[in-house]
DNA sequence: AATGAGATCAATAATCATTCTAAGAAAGCT
DNA sequence: AGCTTTCTTAGAATGATTATTGATCTCATT
């Protein structure tokens, strides 16, 4: 198995996924990221590697990852998809004031059914949770910055 | 209390928020529909009422409505925001085949805290949660028009 | 009733993320 | 090598939303 800097396995790839220059560039770009970077920042940083990518070829390059399972898109309200090398099964915390977003590991392995009643007969096939608050950082410099009034 | 469609209170406005003609029949409009419309087809409902009524409008009132907490808006991956009259505590059934968005209720109540490791002197305000998946009536539609290859 | 401050409305333009299009380049198959 | 398919690229296009700006409305005070 590839060495990788998260240490999750690589997904086994179908025969027609090409691997070529671009793609490898923008897994390795978000694979070396830890803050969820836009489709715009990973076009910056693949740049630096490979300064002819376009944004398009970024965009057709995320898509193509995260629909062979390389990678997490990650959608917050209406803001730009972030994207996220951790395969593992997690939610994000999405900080309001800084707007960072954090991966958050699950506890308990409770099913969906037991926590919401869905429509009767439905199937599900994929759960977004997204908590949004005020990251570590944010609570401590809102305490030192402007003390309760 | 004023009698509304979906039984839920009205919650206390401050004193600087004015419920004009134009946000009333927005209101209005989102109460009377179990769709989860989008902007745009609040914008056609509502000119059947007040057929001057532009977009801008209807988008500076769903803002004003939904940051006085009157109406919830329902994010869904990159797709336009849906809005909700639906007060109660509840999340939202997405389905990925005929696009349909149905409410579900909790039944647990379960705090975050017990289900997903939160980052450390986090402070959670808001949850969103959707459930992707195929409704009860694609199901249906799938199991008759193409049955099991 | 007139005034003035502040909020709201509507039309238009602007922005922003993303997708589409078309043509050339690269890779894989025969 | 020749043919086919898939990728990449630049630029145009789309679609949802936001910003701007001047007109209009509301309310508390004169």
């Amino acid at each position: 198995m590839k060495a990788n800097l998260t240490g999750h396995d690589e997904p086994v790839l179908p025969a027609d996924f090409r691997m070529t220059p671009q793609r490898t560039v923008v897994h390795e770009v978000v694979k070396a990221s830890y803050d969820h970077p836009t489709a715009t920042e990973v076009f910056m940083r693949a740049k630096e590697h490979v300064p002819a990518i376009s944004l398009a070829t970024v965009y057709n390059c995320l898509d193509t990852l995260v629909a062979h399972g390389l990678l997490k898109q990650v959608n917050l309200d209406r803001a730009s998809s972030r994207f996220c090398a951790n395969m593992n099964d997690h939610v994000h915390f999405h900080c309001d004031q800084c707007g960072a977003v954090a991966d958050a590991h699950p506890i308990s392995n409770m099913p969906i059914s037991t926590l919401w009643k869905l429509p009767e007969g439905s199937r599900v096939t994929r759960l977004d949770i997204a908590i949004r608050g005020i990251c570590p950082e944010c609570v401590k410099k809102n305490a030192t910055a402007k003390p309760q009034v």
